[in-house]
DNA sequence: AGCACGATCTGA
DNA sequence: CAGATCGTGCTA
């Protein structure tokens, strides 16, 4: 019930990414209500890290990231794909963390009607969960602090022995001290 | 102005 | 394992 405000987010990136897990992602479309607990995440920390997109200064597309954290920065790829990332860290910072998988809490059988699909093909996956949750392009720069469209709240708390980091997915072209890092956090089943 | 390619997913 | 499918950013 209680929702995360904007200090949360304004702090070190990989901390955000951590204490992500086991947060409720709210959604909120019309009368609907759509919540997941967050189980997956990946850290993108700014300009010297050469796999996140503001590793090359700002842009129309990722300008988002550099302003105040607690936002939302959505964007689109591989020509039909929606991935939801959350702002971090201190404003003109580009730092954001990467929402990869959530455990369908509440209006489930919206996201089936959204996906197509249901049980656990709803929502493992950074492109499928933006789909469930109805997230596009019009929630990119939206702020997660004011209870509307998009939100996040206190749920669990997961005790460390429980979270795993592994290196990040789908990032082969950037420098080995970048792709081997241990930015990625899953909660173990 | 043109082009290569991507923080993915699906279905064969 | 290839195809879908298009915005973005780099090169010229």
């Amino acid at each position: 019930m209680t929702m995360l405000n904007r200090n949360f987010y304004a702090r070190d990136t990989l901390q955000v990414a951590r204490a992500l897990l086991g947060k409720k992602l709210v959604r909120r479309i019309g009368s609907a209500e759509l919540s997941g607990m967050i189980v997956e995440t990946e850290a993108y920390c700014g300009e010297s890290d050469s796999a996140c997109h503001a590793h090359r200064g700002k842009t129309p597309r990722n300008a988002v990231m550099f302003g105040q954290p607690g936002h939302a920065y959505v964007y689109f790829t591989y020509g039909l794909h929606y991935l939801l990332n959350l702002v971090a860290e201190e404003e003109g910072n580009p730092c954001a963390v990467l929402i990869r998988a959530v455990l369908p809490l509440a209006g489930i059988e919206e996201m089936e009607v959204r996906r197509k699909k249901k049980g656990a093909e709803l929502t493992n996956g950074p492109a499928k969960l933006c789909q469930a949750f109805g997230i596009d392009k019009s929630l990119n720069g939206c702020d997660l602090t004011c209870g509307k469209e998009l939100w996040l709240e206190d749920h669990k708390t997961i005790p460390a022995k429980l979270i795993t980091a592994t290196s990040r997915i789908g990032i082969d072209y950037a420098k080995k001290e970048h792709r081997e890092a241990p930015w990625r956090f899953l909660v173990k089943i």
